[in-house]
DNA sequence: CTAAAGTTTCACTAAAAACTGAAAAAACAG
DNA sequence: CTGTTTTTTCAGTTTTTAGTGAAACTTTAG
């Protein structure tokens, strides 16, 4: 008979596996998707060789992925006393894990957007001709759209959970 | 000196390989990314040809990343009448666009997350071991995020324009 | 039907992204 | 310091994804 840690190690495993497809399809590398995965649903946090152990992954692909996490917010260092070795634990909250990520990617994604085309719109500014007035029209409200969609990201990065969840549930019925 | 249309096209140009670039950030590959804002940003409909010979691309490319962006309704084929040859036109209301964005992202992206989440928690349900409840419990976190996400973007998707932008600006000033 | 115009597919190539493993650098205990 | 442990970097390799171009297929005009 099969105990229930064995049950729950494969499920896990599913779990993480599953993650890992699912990052690509999100834009994420495979591995940075897995090791969140697995920090995730972890009761202790990780050293870099836990890892890599447990994914059969080089300690390259772990230490670059582990970093990357951090940077992202979704991660953290911490230290047991005593020892010289750096762990890492992963932020558990779904709504915190989700006002992180809604925050690197109006870093990454929009605040470019929002740069490109300012800059269209404004060369653009005057002209006389048909296309030059569309296109012009064209950038304004693509700008005034990432405008919108910077503003409301930043606005839900400085909801708590229970607010949010509130608030939209009015709106949205 | 230089004429407006000259410097339309200059600025066009720079526009379409910008918005390429980002696409690749965003997780959507160039070509596809530069055909949208080729189509976006012109006044008339273009066939699979006009857009090889603009990017300097070849037939498959286009044709391929056309296709794709028809399935995401984002481009929609026109046919000309006395012609044999389709054409290609894209949305250009920024709403509208967002809202096939979104839509399309929930099919490819929650639904499967849902899935896999899903299946976990309930594999799960009964377990007794600490770590089985925590891991459990994670699960289940994550599913009432996920379906609260996939809600929220239903309900995007079935806005309209003004009404949205309205409510949303009541909701976060 | 036949031929021309147009669309789609696909084996192959090119480019980009991810990963490895080992060496270098940094941190630290004694 | 010196030796040991741990972290970081990076040149080279593998894998994945994107793109090419020509052939196959489809549609329609004559």
């Amino acid at each position: 008979m099969k105990g229930e840690a064995d049950k729950l190690r494969e499920i896990r495993e599913g779990f993480v596996a599953q993650w890992g497809v699912m990052g690509t399809q999100w834009g994420i590398n495979r591995t940075m998707a897995q090791i969140h995965a697995l920090l995730m649903t972890g009761a202790d946090a990780m050293s870099t060789d836990e890892v890599m152990e447990e994914l059969a992954i080089s300690r390259g692909n772990a230490h670059t992925n582990l970093k990357d996490l951090v940077n992202w917010g979704l991660v953290r260092i911490v230290t047991k006393k005593g020892e010289r070795k750096e762990y890492f634990e992963a932020e558990k909250d779904v709504w915190e894990i989700f006002r992180r990520i809604v925050e690197q990617r109006k870093r990454r994604e929009l605040d470019p957007a929002l740069q490109t085309v300012e800059g269209c719109a404004e060369e653009t500014k005057g002209m006389k001709t048909k296309e030059g007035k569309a296109f012009h029209q064209q950038m304004v409200q693509l700008e005034e759209f990432v405008r919108f969609a910077s503003k409301m990201s930043d606005r839900v990065g400085s909801l708590p959970h229970g607010k949010a969840m509130q608030l939209a549930m009015k709106l949205f019925g």
